[in-house]
DNA sequence: GGAGACGGCGCC
DNA sequence: AAAGGGCGCCGTCTCC
């Protein structure tokens, strides 16, 4: 391999080009944050033996301007791109090949690491060492080994990329071009979500006192899973197989009068409280909250591909599970900027329809066209009983559907609904004959070994040998062509976007999209949004309607 | 003292 | 025998 230290020649038109930047200080919780951390270089591999470094940021816009119509090779480009954002504008643009993302639209659910070094020992049988990636992180200075690492990673991406591109079909290259890659454009151009900080660290004291008076009370540790088992056990919960909520409040109803149903109630009062506070709590803020132009916000990680479905996921922190349904003061943290509204867009009963898609079933296709409430016409169905929304029953209907959409046995909603096996098996049996599409649909799943597509072809490996096999058959089809909606719908509005105000989404929740707009903005935006959203799901679901509903107010809790 | 497994639990 | 899909994070426990 060659290094050139200096800006590389200016470079043809539609060659592949491996591209590497290296940052000194950063750390594994941060790094999607692109506000720390000092430049180390810029590595440019316009061939695998030849690699042109960069060691100044004033020469940067030179070098990228050398390549500016190849195709850049990135191993995890979020990372490489919005650092190289600090000292030059990059904008979206097609002629970009993420090797991790392609990896995971190749293999997702087949291998499950997909770091720079996993790819090369893949596809080229090398191996990287990784001590020198660590060396980065407490250096400041550039030393020998490191040069050749930082050359090398660029040298690998674009050779990766080289070995990627034979193993790739037309599909593949659709899902990257006309799914993830703009997916990803989007995410680099999200904002933070703005927090009151304030009244968080309140809500987490208040938590933490009482989740610790609470426990203070009880004679065990509730968190010591193992120990309060066998307290338990020993104290009248004869055979508690474990000290989840509702098998605790199973055994209160089973052994009412004995010592450990006491406790049951104090025990899932303090972990409850304690969830909430070590969770949501002083270290989230602590760890999290960045400053945008003096606005506290929280910047987490969102994941293109972060499950082997093909779904987002999100991390540091998390802010694809904040509370919701036992209390809303968690999310009411999280508010406009000054003079700005909240929108949340939401895909009304998203699965349900692509299950529709996917499975022409006739009697669920009937039911969308109608606009009648699905469960409630369900609820027909399965108990012969005409009800309202409010009906409970409307509760016991849905996870009779949802549960099969996820493979689940007559074992399984017995336990959910809390009704006998016999009794469960009945109303799935019940609903599937009425529903013969979706019972197709399962039925297809029992023969499929190696992989199942989504509507748009993103494939989803199975594993043959694993008893989940025939479940996963089922969801990945739903779950990843859900997936490849929201962030179609993503793209679009981001692509899309030509408000005199820049791009404002702060959240995806897998089938709904948060984001902080102008007030003079919301109405206009709050229909582009929503025209965006079913749209996409128009092209993709054509047999359903789509709806996509609009929230607003002055926090994230503004859905009703 | 750190890594990894596991249990538990929040969301869709 | 297990018994509902997908995530990420926390505390505990075990092991090195």
């Amino acid at each position: 391999m060659n290094i050139y230290h200096y800006v590389p020649p200016q470079q043809p038109p539609n060659g592949y080009v491996g591209i590497d930047i290296e940052i000194f200080g950063m750390n594994d919780k941060t790094l999607h944050r692109p506000t720390s951390g000092k430049f180390a270089c810029l590595s440019i591999a316009i061939s695998p033996e030849d690699v042109y470094m960069i060691h100044d940021i004033n020469e940067i816009p030179r070098a990228m301007y050398a390549v500016k119509d190849s195709i850049w090779a990135i191993h995890n480009a979020k990372f490489d791109l919005m650092n190289l954002r600090r000292w030059d504008k990059i904008e979206p643009r097609k002629k970009l090949w993420d090797t991790l993302l392609i990896e995971r639209i190749l293999y997702g659910g087949y291998f499950n690491t997909f770091g720079l070094n996993d790819l090369a020992r893949r596809y080229l049988n090398v191996y990287m060492e990784k001590e020198t990636r660590d060396e980065f992180k407490t250096a400041t200075e550039m030393n020998e080994q490191m040069i050749y690492y930082a050359a090398l990673d660029a040298s690998m991406a674009l050779s990766i990329c080289y070995a990627q591109q034979k193993g790739m079909t037309k599909n593949d290259f659709k899902i990257w071009n006309e799914v993830d890659r703009d997916a990803l454009w989007a995410v680099m151009d999200m904002k933070g979500m703005a927090i009151d900080v304030d009244k968080w660290l309140a809500l987490a004291e208040l938590n933490k006192q009482r989740g610790e008076e609470l426990k203070a009370s009880l004679p065990i540790n509730p968190h010591s899973y193992k120990k309060l088992k066998l307290y338990l056990i020993e104290r009248g919960f004869k055979g508690l197989k474990n000290t989840q909520e509702d098998t605790l409040i199973k055994a209160m109803h089973k052994y009412p009068k004995t010592d450990a149903a006491k406790y049951v109630q104090t025990i899932l009062d303090s972990r409850d409280y304690l969830h909430s506070s070590s969770t949501y709590g002083r270290n989230f803020v602590e760890h999290h909250v960045e400053y945008d132009n003096d606005v506290a916000v929280i910047i987490p990680d969102w994941n293109i591909t972060g499950a082997e479905t093909g779904r987002m996921s999100c991390s540091d922190p998390n802010l694809q599970n904040i509370p919701v349904k036992a209390t809303k003061e968690f999310r009411e943290c999280f508010i406009a900027r000054p003079g700005h509204i909240i929108i949340v867009w939401d895909y009304s009963s998203q699965e349900p329809r692509i299950c529709a898609e996917i499975t022409q079933d006739k009697r669920l296709l009937e039911i969308l066209h109608s606009k009648n409430d699905i469960y409630c016409e369900m609820a027909w169905d399965v108990y012969e009983k005409r009800i309202q929304k409010s009906d409970p029953l409307r509760d016991a209907t849905k996870p009779v559907f949802l549960g099969l959409n996820y493979g689940e046995s007559s074992y399984g909603l017995a336990k959910t609904l809390g009704i006998e096996v016999d009794e469960a098996e009945r109303l799935q049996n019940k609903f599937l004959k009425k529903y013969k599409g979706v019972a197709k649909l399962i039925e297809d799943a029992k023969h499929e070994k190696k992989y199942v597509k989504t509507i748009l072809g993103r494939r989803a490996w199975l594993n043959p040998y694993s008893n989940q096999c025939e479940r996963n058959a089922i969801n990945s089809r739903i779950q990843g062509s859900a997936g490849d909606m929201t962030k179609q719908a993503l793209a679009m509005m981001h692509k899309e976007w030509n408000f005199d105000c820049p791009f404002s989404v702060t959240g995806i929740i897998h089938d709904e999209i948060v984001a902080d707009v102008p007030k003079e903005y919301v109405n206009d935006i709050a229909k582009f949004g929503q025209q965006c959203m079913v749209e996409v799901a128009q092209k993709m679901c054509p047999s359903v309607p789509a709806e996509a509903k609009i929230y607003m107010g002055s926090s994230w809790a503004c859905k009703e």
